[in-house]
DNA sequence: CTGGGGAGGGGGCCC
DNA sequence: GGGGCCCCCTCCCCA
């Protein structure tokens, strides 16, 4: 019997004593038997399950308790594989797992999903079904729910129609062909959801942890990643941006797409917007309104606790690290998680006063800030001599500044540089006064800028040297 | 074409 | 938990 060597092959199969001629209507595809066969049995294990026939896991979850089989769920998750693999020796005899990350209407979906190939995913189950995934380890789940998220917000023609429905669209069901469960490299999987055309997050591929990608994710699976339900709150940033101006670039798109290039057109300032009618200023409220909406519903959706037990220590205790629900990476501390977060989600929090430029983190806004607005380095930007506060003279380009030294100004002429007068130069009012004009009442947060501020981008505007007392501008 | 430097972004970890 | 620092990486510009 040759079967089994057939498994698998596309070519019909000839029963033995089967007649080599004249009835090739008795001829069969092993593939239908192949597929028929793991039907039958994965209904017979789900029969079982129900029945509690040879279930020897007990999986308790908010106080309801599954009963499942031990193979199967090992197959099936890597959670599980850790678990069964890693554990102490006695859960080997008796396997128990307890969950509160994630509610028992979530993980019955899970295990149908396990034990049938269909995931019942609707908007409102999708993010707590994915994060119970991610927990579980269980990466065709979560492609699945990407691309449940992904068809539902339609991301692909996102310069298409900015009215468009963001919200998730109704219950539908993915199935899983029979036989991927339990692939690990099964990344798009049967369901008839393409990844967009075009990518427009943020550049992960330089992660210096290699975080995506390593244990699970193809490329396809990083593009997926990269879309995953963040993709709401970043297309809501990158929406808002193409509405306000042409000048900031969404944030989310790569850098390489965002910079300028050499023969790109510049950039057009807020102020010399061709049209920026008051009914447009409305609505970019509006959509800023929108998108803070959204994204607080983003993260209202999300599991309070995105925790996973990342291996045992020599306690065989669980050592306890949460895990980003949009890719692989795992951190030690919750905040970081948030923090790390923002890379999905694309929210700047952290505007810079003088350019408009939308920072992650405030670190990297004052660091911006110091090095573009501030001239804080004290260093010729000509000849890169190291020059001091009182030599320094500090050229003003637009809202940049930086500083050269007193040859490299004469070298340069003064003529050359438009100058300002250094009596009452050293204040800079569209940096350190809020868009009123009055003093902001923290000097610390003096060059942020509120949402509704509407300052120039850097225009590249004339060349200013001034003599700056650096103690008026500092910071803190 | 290539290497150096600037700028931006992200992770780990300390306070 | 937030802020901040350090480090590293990537991208881009420019000589």
């Amino acid at each position: 019997m040759d079967l089994v060597a057939d498994l698998g092959s596309s070519r019909p199969y000839r029963a033995p004593g089967e007649p080599t001629h004249h009835q090739p209507q008795r001829w069969f595809n092993t593939a239908d038997i192949t597929v028929s066969h793991q039907s039958n049995l994965l209904k017979q294990l789900n029969q079982q399950r129900r029945q509690e026939l040879f279930c020897d896991c007990s999986v308790l979850v908010e106080g309801q308790l599954f009963r499942a089989h031990r193979n199967v769920l090992f197959a099936s998750s890597g959670y599980f594989r850790m678990l069964l693999s890693q554990g102490p020796e006695g859960l080997l005899d008796s396997v128990n797992a307890t969950f509160d990350v994630f509610s028992p209407e979530t993980f019955t979906v899970i295990l149908d999903f396990i034990y049938s190939g269909q995931l019942d995913l609707s908007s409102h189950n999708v993010i707590e079904v994915m994060s119970a995934a991610s927990y579980l380890q269980m990466n065709n789940v979560i492609n699945y729910c990407k691309n449940f998220i992904k068809s539902s917000l339609d991301i692909s023609l996102k310069d298409e129609d900015t009215e468009r429905c963001l919200s998730l669209s109704e219950t539908c069901s993915f199935t899983s062909g029979i036989g991927e469960e339990s692939s690990e490299q099964q990344q798009q999987g049967p369901c008839s959801v393409s990844p967009p055309p075009a990518l427009w997050t943020r550049d992960h591929s330089r992660s210096q942890t290699g975080y995506i990608g390593k244990d699970q994710d193809t490329d396809a699976s990083n593009l997926a990643l990269k879309t995953s339900p963040s993709s709401n709150a970043n297309e809501l940033y990158a929406e808002v941006d193409d509405v306000q101006d042409s000048h900031d670039p969404p944030y989310t798109v790569p850098r390489s797409e965002r910079r300028r290039g050499k023969g790109a057109p510049k950039r057009k300032t807020p102020n010399s917007s061709s049209c920026p009618g008051q009914q447009e200023d409305l609505d970019i409220q509006e959509a800023r309104a929108i998108k803070a909406e959204k994204a607080d519903e983003l993260y209202a959706t999300l599991p309070p606790i995105m925790g996973m037990v990342g291996h045992f220590n020599k306690d065989s205790h669980p050592i306890m690290r949460f895990k980003c629900p949009f890719c692989a990476h795992t951190v030690k501390r919750k905040a970081d998680l948030k923090r790390h977060l923002r890379c999905h989600t694309g929210e700047r929090p952290f505007p810079c006063q003088a350019c408009n430029k939308r920072f992650t983190r405030l670190e990297h806004l004052r660091s911006h800030y110091e090095t573009i607005h501030q001239a804080s380095k004290l260093v010729c930007r000509k000849c890169k001599c190291q020059v001091t506060e009182e030599t320094g003279h500090v050229v003003c380009e637009g809202t940049r500044r930086y500083r050269m030294c007193t040859a490299c100004v004469q070298e340069v002429g003064c003529n050359n540089l438009p100058m300002e007068s250094l009596e009452g130069s050293n204040e800079e009012p569209a940096l350190l006064l809020g868009v009123d004009g009055e003093e902001e009442g923290d000097p610390k947060r003096g060059w942020m800028m509120t949402d509704d501020d509407d300052l120039a981008e850097d225009s590249g505007a004339d060349l200013i040297i001034q003599q700056v007392d650096d103690s008026d501008d500092e910071l803190q």
